[in-house]
DNA sequence: AGCGTTGCCGAAACCGGTTTCGGAGCCAAT
DNA sequence: ATTGGCTCCGAAACCGGTTTCGGCAACGCT
């Protein structure tokens, strides 16, 4: 009916409906209105449900900042990504970022990321983080074997929760793989396929899988029933120029190993090298198991085998788990695991040389490289 | 009914410097000092340095989610990062971040990120965050050549900058790198090695990117003197196995080139299994240049030549930029530029075959499988 | 001396919520 | 009729800042 075109001056910006418009539309105050809201038991039942119903017609939405100076949470979970030198969590980023979010969006949370390098900066971006109440708890990704921001952020009495387990474990919640799973499977495949001497690259102790992965790979032996070899066990290889090099250190021994396992699948890589290097077919004369599920591996000839890990999914329960744990639920009865997928590749199977064999292949090459 | 359980938990945060305690201790009230800090002309110039000194002395940071409900800014950067189903981002995430987050932090002002996929939900994400106020302003990875986020930003009137240039481009700022250069110097390289048939695989026209680098190849062969193959131009190829299908395409055509350049390394990867499937010699038989500089090109046997971005001081470029253009600075002087670097490796050099060589080679190796 | 400026700061409102406190109304028990 | 307890909600303080407004003193000017 009406001619208005008073409409285009309409500010830009869409008005919000604040609690007080809330509070006038149903004629109540908006105090009264927010502990409707917030489930006060002093609020009649009946009120409750009128008020949620308005909000939700109304399309209300608290400003989390406003809530935050009187509650002192802001509904973020806070995510300090490290700066990984050896670029360890590079292709999990995306997925595991995802998860995250989209879990925390879900709830109606938000996601601050930071970056730091990891010891004293670590430190200081938490401290800062914490003390500007820019998140109300922290998500830890690759867990050291002793954490120092998981001692750090109790000793604060700020919520968190690791990716990996940690043997301190007062006070922490975690999600975590269970790596140590996925190397005894590896170990018991291959001895399945008939290898029995199985060598171990495994990542650097300074991460706490590694300690795990390490007993895993044992117990796998130990089941399989084959003798451990010590000298068949490697580890701090976490980039794939480490994983050739340690790889190469096995081939070289006097009974090298027809079948390797690798803790990462970045050094797995590094184990193709290393065969070719030894003129070894990978798959046939050597048998390599891999963990993570790095897209790389399903390229590399022939694909890797390896136990994948779903890093969005991991991601999506660390991020429900922080916000039970900020909402108060106890550390201890906020522990989940998940396995790891087998994704077999061409990369294993039956060895096709022996232990011996391998020995004299390597030593008639080195031999003619020396000419 | 049990005992109140928050006086248990109270001792544990420590006491933050309100603006109060810091009115306090120099005998000023909060109002001044607010203005004070924030250089309002109204207070006398020693006033205000006694008050940053003050201020600096006892630890004082403002409470930045107090400051926004009176003023409406968090110093929050957005960063909605796209569900992108070719995985085209995920090797740079890790570095683009890092720059992101970096720089802004060094501003103090925090990264929020969130996830969606492009469309609906992108817009949806958006309007979320704008509404509630958890950013200042966005960044926009991936721009596409029609974007709908910048447009709706933009009638938003919220503050944005693109990763990437647009033709619509009123009311953007933006940072990118020089594809179009690169691709040029592309062209131009190989013509300087003797390749007169030079095919160019593009990314996908739905992104901003593609057209620029198609008009940079164009120029490059035009700089070179060499006539233009249509039919030796393919798009569309954003993955490893786009662009292996379109370099196979090209190289089974009549007069297929000695040399393909692609706007994308993942497609560049493709490259190089339709050379091993063709049976030609990446970097001799067929030449191969990339763009983007993935860690992969470097693993590849010859490795890739490429054009590398800087993904981290892209991120933090535009992570500055974006906290000028909130600041008010006009979205028309915050456009920003760089090239790419030449990454040399071996997948590129004088061609050891001409074209008929290779058309001939190919039928030949054609009419041989179909035995 | 009178008067208008100007510089500088205090007082108080304000932002959008949360939380404490107290009181009105109702009912049952004294 | 008074008292006491309960339920339910309004009023107002509060969180930690920002911003408006007004007033006091010192200054310059006629």
């Amino acid at each position: 009916m009406s001619v208005a075109p008073e409409k285009t001056a309409r500010p830009v910006r869409p008005v919000r409906v604040r609690l007080t418009d809330l509070a006038d539309a149903l004629g109540l105050t908006k105090g009264t209105v927010s502990r409707a809201l917030n489930g006060y038991p002093d609020i009649a039942e009946a009120t409750q449900l009128r008020v949620r119903r308005k909000a939700e017609a109304m399309g209300y939405r608290p400003l989390a900042q406003a809530q935050a100076i009187r509650t002192g949470r802001t509904c973020t979970l806070g995510l300090v990504l490290q700066t990984d030198t050896d670029g360890s969590q590079r292709p999990f980023l995306s997925d595991f970022l995802e998860g995250v979010t989209r879990a925390a969006s879900a709830e109606n949370w938000t996601t601050t990321v930071a970056t730091a390098e990891p010891g004293e900066e670590m430190e200081m971006v938490l401290g800062r983080l914490v003390e500007e109440r820019k998140a109300d708890g922290f998500i830890l990704p690759r867990t050291h074997t002793v954490d120092r921001r998981a001692i750090l952020l109790r000793d604060l009495g700020v919520p968190f929760v690791l990716f990996g387990r940690v043997a301190d474990a007062a006070g922490c919640a975690w999600f975590d793989i269970l790596g140590e799973a996925a190397m005894r499977d590896a170990a018991m495949r291959l001895a399945t396929q008939g290898h029995r001497r199985i060598g171990f690259v495994n990542g650097a102790f300074t991460y706490s899988f590694a300690g795990l992965r390490d007993q895993g790979f044992r117990d796998g032996m130990a089941r399989a029933g084959l003798t451990l070899d010590e000298s068949l066990i490697r580890s701090g290889a976490m980039s794939r120029e480490a994983g050739a090099e340690a790889a190469a250190a096995l081939l070289h021994r006097p009974e090298p190993p027809t079948a390797i396992i690798f803790a990462v699948d970045r050094a797995a890589l590094g184990g193709y090298d290393a065969a070719e290097a030894a003129g070894l077919r990978v798959g046939q004369d050597l048998s390599i198991i891999g963990y993570d599920g790095i897209p790389e591996g399903r390229w590399m000839r022939p694909t890797l085998t390896t136990f994948s890990v779903d890093s969005r999914g991991a991601g999506a329960r660390l991020a429900t788990l922080l916000i039970r744990r900020i909402r108060g639920e106890a550390a201890e009865t906020l522990r989940e695991t998940a396995e790891a997928r087998l994704q077999t590749g061409g990369s294993d199977g039956p060895p096709q040389r022996t232990s011996a064999d391998i020995a004299a292949h390597i030593a008639a090459q080195t031999e003619h490289e020396e000419c």
